[in-house]
DNA sequence: ATCAATTATATTGTGCACAATTTATTTTGG
DNA sequence: CCAAAATAAATTGTGCACAATATAATTGAT
């Protein structure tokens, strides 16, 4: 039969559309907040570092742990900067570090994100153990690839 | 507590980071045969429909495979016309449709991902079943976000 | 037969991703 | 101390994704 490469088989195309799907899920959300997915998920990083009080991160820290580089990076977080959702700093300890950090404006989406976050995952409740089943898979997976 | 936004319990964010690695590991792959990763995808399509003689393909029906509009797809496709990998006509008999087919340079391609396919596949062969049950569960999910 | 609705593609504009290169700063080994 | 290596961002350039809109061909209901 020699389907090895028949699109519906390969796992790739699979995590392509799942990604889009999910982020298509966030598109109310994301629409009223008036942010884009990547700058949630640096808002996302931003708002757990502020919990645990780590806050400014340099500009490297949040690529590390979102595995973007600055040529992504840089332009999101100036757009970002233009929303005043953060600031972005130069370290005065160490020149090449930009300290980014968040604002008032960023802070406040936090609730809003937490409470539409419970509304999007209220149609999948019933799933709630296949989900979590998923995500421990991708987080095999991932570690498999090496992270 | 409170860590409902936290990055690593979010399932969104795996699924980006998972997408993205495995992108990653196909570029030496993407590389020698100097495409991009959404070229390979069309090509997958467009060669499956070559084994059930079911070419040429109209860029509507190209899309709902990718689940991709003519936004993306058409700038794309005349890039992969330049690399004389397929043929965009107009249909005669509607005239709206762009008929896309296999080149014999698309053709050609297709063994190469074959092998490199193997290849690629070759450190994950003992994780065949975890692999497995990754898509099965990729599946349901997307089935259940509404495909 | 005609015209309003539908369908298929193209266009425009914004914002990622990422490779490759550049610039500036800091660290380190001799 | 100093030059070379390492590190952090920025820049440049290409190619998606996708929303919104435009254009043109076809269909369908009257």
């Amino acid at each position: 039969m020699s389907d090895a490469l028949h699109l519906n088989n390969q796992l790739c195309f699979k995590l392509y559309t799942a990604s889009r799907l999910v982020v298509r899920g966030y598109q109310p959300m994301l629409k009223e907040l008036r942010i884009t997915y990547p700058q949630y998920l640096v808002l996302m990083v931003l708002w757990q570092a502020h919990e645990e009080a780590s806050l400014p991160l340099s500009l490297k820290a949040l690529g590390d742990k979102l595995h973007l580089d600055s040529g992504t990076l840089t332009p999101l977080l100036k757009r970002m900067q233009q929303l005043e959702l953060i600031s972005r700093v130069r370290s005065e300890i160490d020149e090449r570090q930009l300290k980014i950090d968040l604002t008032a404006g960023g802070l406040e989406l936090k609730p809003k994100a937490e409470s539409w976050r419970a509304k999007l995952r209220e149609p999948l409740l019933c799933h709630e153990q296949q989900l979590r089943e998923l995500a421990s898979q991708l987080d095999d997976f991932i570690a498999l690839l090496g992270e």
